[in-house]
RNA sequence: GCCCCGGUGGUGGAAUUGGUAGACGCGCCGGAUUCAAAAUCCGGUUCCUUCGGGAGUGUCGGUUCGAGUCCGACCCGGGGCACCA
């Protein structure tokens, strides 16, 4: 092959896309008279270099938008940075540069990175979110939520490392250890600001109903985080009364919080529990607070054992073995409470370790013959076993739902009856009532971080007053003249920064020096796309009314709850600011299984990278050295690991078209993907064996007016049909996700169309036809190649601008079926009839034939059973 | 422990949802071309077989004319949640 028939594939990537870029082929406005289709792709965090997961996700959201764009749709197809958090931070402080620096250039190399890929971005609509005209909206956006009652302040505790002086987060604390410090870490309260998503508890639960195009998976996740219960609160009297010891700690614990159950002295002492089977409350036998309920330490006084009980039960949080039996423990209080439905019934009252404190009331009424702990619990402790639900065979526990016996005024009743009996019982007794409870909890917001979005409040130091700094002083920029040298905040120690006045009185005031958490930037950057330069609002009310919802959302599951449940948060509560949004913000939602590869690692067990090692004799050895190399799992891509692959090696090498095409085809995008050297080497095959195969027959096609010829050769019509039925199957499979099925298809049209020899004008006129929707239909998967392919054909057009090839219904059937013959169930022969064919053809031409004739032998045909087009089964005796 | 999802050739995966199991690709084998190699092209490739056939979709059982697909029990892998009252 001649140099010059070569297919070059860098030169003609860039060719295409400067082509592209100058053309603006993908930059939309809002047009009324077209249908819109907004594609999203979760944004992502610059941290220098792109990975394959992007790779995966861009490629996805790229193929998807091209598909629609052909169909005719306006297609908003978006791309920004989520700039904002730690990893900038920590390494401005490794490398003693500026967050903002440090930000801004790898977002400037990641950029450059996806250029090279091709996608179908309107990048005038490129957000960052560490921009001051971004976050300048959501400063607007906070004090919105807070002036609704929407943001508050509250007292929380949070994790403080007293060496770092800062906050750490649940993920940052091993082993009651801060990660960096290695110091004990402190249980310290703080002012915080948090977001009453729990206002929308109900909402939000209610309407995952209805996000049909959602995986079912991600769908019950958000259901049990959101986690609603329904079940009654009601208030145990003791009998005994505890006396009132005085705080026997330290003297560094805080004052105890205020709780429903009252330790002061004229009232007699309660405590209130929660219980979702209050049908079940004949069957009490032991009431359990959390370790650490409040009442604890005085229901136990100075009785023994108690010390050692606290400690146990902290201990089991972190011991590993002991989590995966979790031994249940309790400590018997020695006091009493009265059974609120049984007169002189008394039950008594233990501390147990798997009452949680932060749920419900933290305290339980224990019912051991339904409920599997109770179960365990009253059976190490010798407690009574009582049931009250009608079991049958079932052994106890017995937790499903039943007939009500041994208890009284609800015997007889169902499970279901029997609650709603109980809550009324209660409500009259004035014990108690039915309540819902939520898992879920606000969402606290507050950060002492240096770089994130500034919460835009002051506080006035006179009297503290919490005043929120006025629109026309927004936005709250972050400083730039920060240093890393000491630990903790910058902010919070910046010399002036924090110093203001009160914009109501003018008096001396102190800035917030928290920042936002950087989920609250991406839970509303797709309405920032749709009006990207606004300076008076986020987002204009028309551009939102056109293009919202997004109906493709494609990211990774990691983000199932916290960040998609926040933005549906955030879309309500900005509408109940006055914001023209939708409800839900994603109509549709895909979510990309991982890339894996397999791991290596050296004699000492050191990871090492792909790029280091290479096969000699079937085993994998070092190149620098030969040293010998083990060959471990397949696991998800990671750099701890090392079994990462640049995507920009290979585009470099294959082309982009190269690697989106081996990420299409080979596995479901669904399902995980491993990555492979010889996969994408067979993508690259294929790409340049399109291009050689049009060079060769581009001669002997149909000029590209031709007229349509008369008649089809047999094979000229065969080909027509495989043409149209690929352009069907693929627009389908596309549509259902399913691009690894969509490639295939494309790759058996092409293996005909190679092995298709043209003999007269009308075959000629049928190739070519084929050319032209292979080319179209490859397009959103390998778009560089589509459109050199297409511009040979001779098209003045680019393919960006040409849509989808129409299908010719009557071309969708074939003209004869080839279906099996089975004699008794077991396949012996093939048949090939028309598709119209009665049933009795089919038996006929079944039965005539020799081998299922010798199959049936000498017992006859009993039955035989025509499925028109699909089988023949004929049961002989 | 509970809740999902998955298990099909050497390998990634198809199978019109109960109707010819293994599409398409990777790898491998054989051949052509080449001084040679690369690239390319052609053919083969589930396993066993006495070449008649037989077996086969994690295991065992069931329903059916017919099961990868439906039902029951179990085994293995991955993910999520977790003393949630």
């Amino acid at each position: 092959m001649s140099e010059n028939t070569r297919y070059n594939i860098k030169d003609t990537e860039a060719k295409w896309q400067k082509v592209w870029d100058e053309r603006k082929s993908f930059e939309v406005t809002e047009d009324p008279s077209k249908e819109k289709y907004y594609v999203l792709a979760m944004l992502p965090y610059p941290s220098g270099r792109i990975h394959v997961g992007h790779v995966r996700n861009y490629t996805l959201s790229d193929v998807v938008a091209r598909y629609r764009k052909a169909q005719g749709y306006n297609v908003l197809n978006p791309m920004g940075w989520d700039a904002l958090g730690l990893p900038a931070e920590n390494a401005a402080m490794e490398r003693n540069t500026l967050p903002k620096s440090w930000t801004y250039e790898n977002i400037a190399q990641m950029k450059a990175q996806l250029l090279t890929m091709g996608l179908a971005i309107d990048w005038s609509r490129e957000v960052a979110t560490c921009d001051p005209d971004y976050y300048k909206h959501e400063q607007k956006m906070f004090i919105e939520f807070y002036k609704k009652g929407l943001a508050y302040r509250k007292e929380s505790v949070v994790n403080w490392d007293p060496v770092d002086n800062t906050v750490l987060a649940n993920e940052q604390v091993v082993d009651g250890k801060g990660w960096r410090t290695g110091a004990p870490v402190e249980r310290r309260k703080l002012n915080q600001w948090f977001f009453k998503i729990t206002d929308y508890a109900d909402e939000l639960l209610e309407a995952i109903d209805g996000l049909e195009r959602w995986p079912d998976k991600v769908r019950t996740m958000q259901r049990n985080w959101i986690g609603k219960s329904q079940g009654a609160q009601f208030t145990f009297n003791f009998t005994t009364s505890p006396s009132c010891h005085p705080e026997r700690s330290e003297g560094s614990q805080k004052p105890q919080e205020d709780s429903s159950a009252s330790p002061q002295n004229d009232k007699p002492l309660t405590v209130e529990v929660y219980t979702t089977r209050p049908d079940t409350l004949f069957g009490a036998s032991f009431v359990a607070l959390a370790a650490d309920h409040p009442l604890a330490k005085q229901l136990a006084g100075d009785k023994d054992g108690f010390d050692d009980f606290i400690q146990k039960c902290q201990s089991t949080g972190t011991s590993e073995e002991a989590i995966e039996k979790a031994d249940k423990l309790g400590f018997d209080t020695g006091h009493k409470v009265a059974h609120p439905f049984i007169e002189g019934r008394e039950l008594p009252v233990y501390l147990a370790n798997f009452i949680l404190m932060d749920y419900g009331t933290g305290a339980i009424f224990g019912c051991p013959a339904h409920d599997e702990r109770d179960f365990a619990f009253a059976t190490k402790y010798g407690l009574d076993i009582l049931p009250v639900v009608e079991h049958g065979e079932e052994e106890l526990p017995y937790v499903g739902p039943g007939k009500m016996i041994n208890s009284d005024f609800l015997d007889g009743l169902t499970s279901e009856e029997a609650i709603a009996a109980a809550i009324k019982k209660l409500e009259e007794l004035g014990a108690g009532q039915g309540v819902t409870k939520f898992r879920l909890r606000d969402w606290g917001v507050s950060r002492q971080r240096y770089w994130g979005c500034p919460i835009p409040f002051v506080y006035r130091e006179s009297d503290g007053a919490c005043i929120p700094v006025p629109e026309d002083q927004l936005p709250v920029e972050l400083p730039e003249d920060i240093d890393y040298d000491a630990p903790g905040n910058p902010l919070d120690r910046h010399p002036t920064w924090k110093y203001t006045t009160c914009p109501e009185t003018g008096e001396p005031a102190i800035r917030e020096t928290d920042t936002c958490d950087t989920f609250f930037e991406s839970s509303w950057y797709f309405l920032r796309y749709l009006d990207p330069n606004n300076t008076e609002r986020g987002f204009s009310d028309e551009a939102s009314k056109y293009w919202m919802a997004v109906d493709q959302y494609i990211g990774g599951v990691e983000h199932a709850v916290l960040h998609l449940l926040y933005s549906r948060f955030f879309t309500r509560a900005l509408k109940a600011c006055g914001y023209a949004v939708t409800d839900e913000p994603f109509d549709g939602l895909f979510t990309q299984g991982m890339v894996t590869h397999t791991t290596f690692a050296d004699e000492d067990g050191n990871w090492l990278f792909p790029v280091d090692v290479e096969q000699k004799d079937g085993n994998w050895v070092t190149i620098d050295g030969g040293k010998p190399v083990t060959q471990g799992a397949v696991v998800k891509m990671s750099k701890s690991k090392k079994n990462v692959i640049d995507p920009q090696d290979i585009i470099d090498t294959y082309g982009a078209d190269a690697a989106r095409l081996f990420i299409l085809s080979d596995s479901p995008p669904d399902r995980d993907l491993e990555w492979s050297e010889a996969g994408i080497e067979g993508a690259w095959k294929y790409i340049n064996k399109l291009h050689r195969s049009l060079m060769e027959i581009k001669d002997k096609l149909a000029a590209k007016d031709a007229p349509a010829p008369s008649a089809f050769s047999d094979e000229g019509s065969k080909l027509r049909r495989t043409v149209h039925q690929t352009i069907d199957a693929v627009g389908r499979e596309i549509e259902d996700f399913h691009m690894n099925k969509a490639v295939a298809k494309i790759r058996e049209l092409s293996n005909d169309m190679v092995s298709f020899d043209p003999k007269d004008d009308s075959d000629a006129y049928a190739l070519r036809e084929a050319w032209e929707a292979l080319v179209v239909l490859i397009n959103p998967m390998v778009p560089h190649l589509a459109e050199e392919l297409w511009a040979e054909l001779g098209h003045d057009q680019i393919l960006a601008d040409t849509n989808w090839p129409e299908t010719d219904e009557s071309l969708l059937e074939n003209d004869t079926v080839t279906i099996g013959v089975q004699v008794n169930g077991k396949v012996r022969a093939t048949i090939t009839l028309s598709p119209n064919a009665s049933k009795e053809e089919a038996e006929e031409l079944a039965l005539a034939d020799p081998n299922v004739q010798k199959a049936i032998g000498g017992g006859g045909v009993k039955k035989v059973i025509v499925v028109p087009g699909r089988i023949v089964n004929v049961v002989a005796g």
